[in-house]
DNA sequence: TTGTACGCGTTATCAA
DNA sequence: TTGATAACGCGTACAA
């Protein structure tokens, strides 16, 4: 503090220690070698004055760089911390940025009309945008306009960006045919979010139609290669609770009574979602895999199982962020952005069997002893 | 763009459009009224130069604000992603400051020798220390020094500073003593991490009393208030396999063979290790809760229990986040902060019931039949 | 090794 | 409603 109660700079400490606010600077970046006296000297005027360190305001006016990667997510903050896919994500893209000590600045893209993108007035070197819907282009402008390093997770942000993509499209088919090998064929889904407002509802055409998340439309592609006219349901978040309700939907009636013409499996989006498909039919009095299979998609370490393990197709989360964060990491050194590809891996589990031998009599009721 | 390359700047624009430089700013905050054709030229300028809006950087340097709210958290960021109380008081967090629209600033909190503290050079108007332990000294009097608004939760920061607190002492006592009331006399208790270094080790007196993480050892001693001569582990994170660990180091010897002094009933200090402790015990052949009890702390919708509830007791994770956030809020706004407390909730759940009958046998052998 | 001088891009103040 | 001007606090050529 200096005597007439302003907050010290660089230049009251420089002055206090008779030297210049250039030499005083250069203690504090130690870019540059100082004489141990004239060191001395600057630290304990500092000291004295309760300076606290070079003002990272103007020090990031100055050299242009603010060392904060701005993470845009879509939907709400707190829906991104319960997702454990984007949490390991996070994880992996922490992890490949922490050498350059960065701060991870979480911003939520909300387009409001009318509004600026928050991104647009965030002091960040570069820009990360997880799991945002079709309509980044807005926040995307904003940031090129700016001029700012992006990748883009999981988005379709066209070929003038870095990207990290799944092939969401065949890992789905891949599972939905597991399913089909079996012998199902009577399949429903349970998909992600399929625009922005997050609502349950039962799948149809023009809800298809009127989608906006790409993850959720290349997972459903997938699964329809195989069950092109499979019913299912969209959920309003990739949670266990949806899942239960979702799947609650596609095996009983509204008064909770099983339908004859349920499924004799379920194709979940998520393994969150799958979680909850098993343990609705449970509640059902359903057994998993005999009475019904579940997939999921993801391959977290799905708590919440008992010791089942899940069948599903497990995606690289950590790599992806890992991934991003080095794509980041090159393009603040100046190197140009690519883009990256990766695939998930079909991993068994305990959750699918072939379907029930009395379904041909479930579901169109025949003579028996044919 | 400039016809010379450079980034246009507000003067670019300014000129451009036959306007001061006072007036295009005023143009873009918005905070006086401008003429309409004024404020058209202005636009037209800009769109035309490619201007992307002022420099938060330039900005931020002259009203002193930078609209971000820095995050420490301890240890790990990835750690802080894993836990459900981290990840919904960020929620609580995100929530209060949305008015605001700040964004977060996720910085670890790792004190190396001789380096100044993160926290020292990142453009923040406030900080919320989350989880950190008692090694907080260097980041506070970083954040002290600057004169920015801080709340700490759950740290020991002396009564300097706004704190949102926890009854974690009592509380860890009254779970305790509703397993005392039941019966039990031979409990053991699952720590969380006691000091930086995170490792799985038995409970010694050295360790705890070279211990550095308060809300661990505050639970602890509120459980010895109950049961001074307990057994224990720490663990080396709240996590469910860390629960398994550390609860066949309680139950089973080496060769995992269940021991006979094994403890009746197991006090979790997170209800992740609580999950973790009813898995081993499931693994070991015992039944929860007819032949072990297990009580956990937090009170999450711990998944992983299959639909049995757990007995624990519940902190408000997510008003804890809100408070600190308002906190913030009101120092952002020139008012003092204050510190706010909390308290816990008992919550009975399906994982306790009184020691097995043979228990008194199986623990000190005496002639049968007295 | 140290000092001088300038500019980074913006916004607040005040006067017109 | 607009304009001129002065900070904001620092880093860095360049010269000494």
């Amino acid at each position: 503090m200096t005597t007439d109660g302003r907050r010290a700079t660089i230049a009251d400490v420089a002055r206090e220690a008779g030297v210049s606010t250039s030499t005083a600077s250069v203690v504090f970046s130690g870019k540059v070698n100082v004489a141990d006296a004239t060191r001395e000297r600057v630290l304990a005027a500092a000291e004295s004055l309760g300076y606290a360190g070079p003002d990272p305001r103007a020090a990031s006016l100055r050299t242009g760089r603010s060392g904060i990667v701005g993470v845009l997510l879509g939907g709400e903050l707190r829906h991104a911390f319960l997702d454990p896919v984007t949490t390991v994500m996070m994880d992996g893209l922490a992890d490949a940025l922490a050498d350059d000590s960065v701060g991870l600045l979480l911003l939520r893209d909300d387009p409001r009309e009318g509004e600026a993108p928050p991104i647009a007035d965030a002091p960040v070197d570069a820009v990360v945008l997880i799991g945002c819907s079709t309509r980044i282009r807005p926040a995307l402008d904003a940031v090129r306009r700016r001029g700012l390093p992006v990748v883009v997770i999981e988005g379709d942000a066209g070929a003038d960006f870095p990207q990290v993509t799944l092939n969401n499209r065949e890992a789905s088919a891949e599972i939905a045919e597991h399913l089909f090998q079996l012998g199902h064929r009577n399949v429903a889904t349970i998909t992600l979010p399929l625009a922005e407002d997050r609502s349950r509802l039962a799948l149809t055409e023009e809800r298809v139609a009127a989608a906006t998340v790409d993850v959720a439309l290349d997972r459903l592609a997938g699964f329809r290669h195989v069950y092109p006219d499979a019913p299912g349901v969209s959920s309003a978040g990739s949670l266990v609770d949806e899942g239960i309700h979702s799947a609650r939907m596609l095996l009983a009636d509204a008064d909770g009574r099983l339908r004859d013409d349920r499924p004799t499996a379920i194709v979940a989006q998520s393994d969150l979602l799958a979680v909850g498909a098993i343990r609705a039919a449970e509640e059902l009095g359903l057994r998993v895999p005999d009475d019904l299979s579940v997939v999921g998609f993801d391959g977290i370490s799905a708590d919440g199982l008992g010791s089942q393990r899940l069948t599903t197709i497990a995606q690289p989360a950590l790599a992806k962020g890992r991934a991003a964060g080095e794509q980041i990491s090159r393009m603040l050194a100046g190197e140009p952005g690519e883009s990256v590809h990766f695939t998930c891996t079909f991993r068994a589990g305990e959750t699918t069997a072939s379907p029930p031998r009395d379904v041909a009599d479930r579901v169109t009721p025949q003579p028996r002893g044919r």
